[in-house]
DNA sequence: TGTACATCAGTGAACGCGCGTTCACTGATGTAC
DNA sequence: TGTACATCAGTGAACGCGCGTTCACTGATGTAC
C-alpha cells in the first residue's frame, strides 16, 4: 500500500486530523481511544504512530485545526453587527445543540481543554484569541481593541449557554435556555 | 471493621461522594477510576459497590450533591445585587481557577455532563434550576420571575470565563480574561 | 519494453496497564444466652 | 459477668476489556537497469 506521491500520506493525515474533531466534540477527549480514531479515518490503530508522536501531539493539533476552522465560519459573515447578531441565532439552535460533532469545539471541549497538556492550551489560547479578535472587529470595526472585552462577554456567554443547553435533561428546558441566550447575548452586544 | 450504627456507613458514603466530587472537578469524570475515587476515601476498590450501583449512579449522586453545595454558597451573600457582585468578584479570581477541586462543579464539568447518563443530567439540571433561580432572586427580589432570563446569561457568562480562563496557555491572558469578566458580568447585571 | 529492486504507508498482533465490576473471604463489633 | 455467635463494612484478588504504544511484517508502487 505505498509509493504513492508525497501529498498522499498528507492527505491521510489531514482525514484523520478531521474525522478526530468530530470524534472528540462527540464523546470528549479521554472518551475517544486510538483505535476508535483511526477506525473512524478508515485505518488500523498501527498507522497511528506513523502520522502523530503521541495521542497529546493529535490532541494539540486537533484543537488547533478545530479553532482555525471555527474561526473561517465567522469569515463567512457579513460585516458588522448585524453578521455578529445572525451568527449568534445560528449558534443558539438546537441543531447545533443537538450536533455536537459538527459544532463549535469551545463549547465541546473548553472544560476538558483546561486540563489538557500545555501543548493543546497553547493551541486553543492562540486559536480562541483569534475568534475573539475576530469577533471584536464585528463588535466595532473603527476600534476593535476597544471592543475586545465586550467580545470576550459575549463568546464565553454563548459557549455556556450552549453547553447548559446540553446539560438539560428536559428538551423543553434546553430550548428555553437557547431562547434566553439569543435574548441575552443581543442584549449585551447593544 | 463492622457492625458500627447505621450512622457509619451513611458516614462513609457521604465522605466518598465528597471526595469523589473533588477528584471529578480536578481530573474530570472519564479521567477519574473507581479505584482512584476509593482510595481518596481510604478504602479500597472493593467496597465501592457496597454504596453505589455503579460508577454512573456515583456520577449522578456526585453531581446533585456538588450543585447542593454550590447552591448553599449563594445562601451566604448577603440580600440582592450587593452581594451577587460580591460573589461574581469571589467567583472569577485566580485562586478559583487555580483550584478546580474547590470551586464551582460547572465550570469543572458542565461538557462532560452534556455527555453523561440521563440520570447524571437530570440531576444536574435540577441543580442548575435552583442556582439560577437563586441568582435570579438576588436580582430582583421582588420579581424573581422575569429577572430569571438575565441569571442564566450571568450564569453562563461567569461559567464561561472562568473555562476559557483555565484552558489558556499565558497566566497573563488567563488573568486578564478573569478581569474582563468581572467588567462583563458587572455590566450585564445592570 | 520488461524485470528486479527499494520504498514506505499501512497492517495486525502483542506489550503492560488501568478500567468497571464481581466475589469469596476477613474480622471487629453488638447481641443472646 | 463471660462466652459463643451472627452481622456486615470492608478487603483484595480476579474477571474480561480497552487503553496508548511498539514492532515485525506486507504488498502496491515508482525507479533503475
Amino acid at each position: 500500500m505505498a509509493r504513492y506521491g508525497k501529498e498522499h500520506k498528507q492527505a491521510t493525515r489531514q482525514r484523520i486530523i478531521e474525522t478526530a474533531g468530530r470524534r472528540f466534540k462527540q464523546d470528549g477527549i479521554d472518551g475517544s481511544g486510538v483505535a476508535t480514531l483511526m477506525a473512524d479515518a478508515g485505518l488500523t490503530n498501527g498507522a497511528f504512530y506513523a502520522h502523530f508522536a503521541s495521542k497529546d501531539d493529535l490532541v494539540a493539533t486537533v484543537v488547533a485545526d478545530q479553532l482555525r476552522t471555527q474561526a473561517a465560519r465567522y469569515g463567512t459573515l457579513q460585516p458588522g453587527r448585524a453578521g455578529l447578531e445572525e451568527f449568534v441565532r445560528e449558534y443558539l439552535t438546537p441543531e447545533h445543540r443537538d450536533h455536537p460533532a459538527a459544532g463549535c469545539p469551545s463549547a465541546a471541549l473548553l472544560d476538558e481543554i483546561g486540563r489538557c497538556a500545555a501543548v493543546t492550551k497553547r493551541a486553543y489560547s492562540d486559536g480562541a484569541s483569534a475568534i475573539v479578535d475576530g469577533i471584536a472587529a464585528q463588535l466595532d470595526p473603527d476600534d476593535p481593541q476597544s471592543a475586545h472585552g465586550k467580545a470576550l462577554g459575549l463568546f464565553t456567554m454563548v459557549v455556556g449557554t450552549l453547553q447548559l443547553s446540553r446539560a438539560m435533561a428536559d428538551p423543553k428546558l434546553a430550548d428555553e435556555v437557547l431562547e434566553q441566550g439569543i435574548q441575552n447575548a443581543l442584549a449585551f452586544m447593544r
